[in-house]
DNA sequence: GTATTTGTTCAAGTTCCCTGAACAACAGGA
DNA sequence: TCCTGTTGTTCAGGGAACTTGAACAAATAC
């Protein structure tokens, strides 16, 4: 106990730790305009917007997709249903089923979240350039790749 | 409602979901390997080892370094300090205070994180080489200084 | 020396996820 | 066709990781 004065082998740089803070920083920036374009969404119901499809997805396809529990989805979904963002309507292929529908406020909601997608890219054009945007695109695309 | 057959502006690519899908998989990794080196943390707890002073640090300070409240900060050192990883020793300078410093099984759990943050920027210099690494480094650190 | 601020802790509540269990509808094989 | 197993959804309960509010002692500021 009480400083043992240890010698650590320490890393100079934690290129995980800026891209954390990068990436909060920059969604944290979406929220907020979607909010401020009128659309009182949580951070969790982001899971919804960026895996629908716009034809309608089940809830077990939006689970899967985000990576979560189908019951986990099926409350995020309950929520934006009763705020009027989207509406369940029966799949015909599968009487079980529904299918999950933006409704005209929640096109509203997705295109606030890209419009501000597109400020943002366009920024990101201007500090890095073309032609590092793409670079760095490409080094995360590899980093995401490995799984 | 019913498919409004919207015509969305859409953006091509969304690097700040890039940077979060790439961030995940590499803190995952972070993670895991701590674990497999026989600590049980839980993912909050590195909010304490990413901001604590090798000689000790006040709650109020991890909490601040974080950006998270005391309280919630505070929950998090006490247990790290009943799993053995930390302890409070009254700081010297301010008797309502309490310095937070590692002990030794601390250090070696901050060092497995260290190692594998090592081991990652090996292979990212391996995958992007050095100056693309560095490129890309500068480039998130120009994202998080906006703030 | 009194008033305000600071550092910590207790208590209660919210958000966001989980697992387990139920039940109806589908799909495959005898 | 009936039986079995799987799939899609929902109800119920619970845990992790935060939050704010309030208390109290010690420091600091006039």
């Amino acid at each position: 106990m009480s400083t043992p004065s240890r010698r650590l082998r320490e890393p100079e740089v934690n290129t995980t730790y800026l891209l954390g803070r990068a990436h909060k920083l920059l969604n944290q920036r979406i929220q907020e305009a979607v909010a401020a374009a009128g659309h009182p969404i949580r951070p969790a119901h982001s899971a919804v917007f960026v895996n629908i499809d716009r034809a309608g997805s089940r809830l077990t396809q939006l689970a899967e997709r985000a990576a979560m529990s189908p019951q986990a989805m099926g409350e995020l979904v309950d929520d934006l249903v009763r705020r009027g963002y989207l509406e369940r309507v029966p799949d015909p292929a599968d009487r079980r089923a529904k299918l999950i529908v933006l409704t005209d406020l929640g096109y509203d909601a997705l295109q606030a979240a890209f419009d501000t997608i597109l400020d943002i890219e366009a920024e990101l054009v201007a500090e890095l350039g073309a032609g590092g945007l793409a670079t760095m695109q490409r080094a995360l695309r590899r980093l995401a790749e490995e799984d």
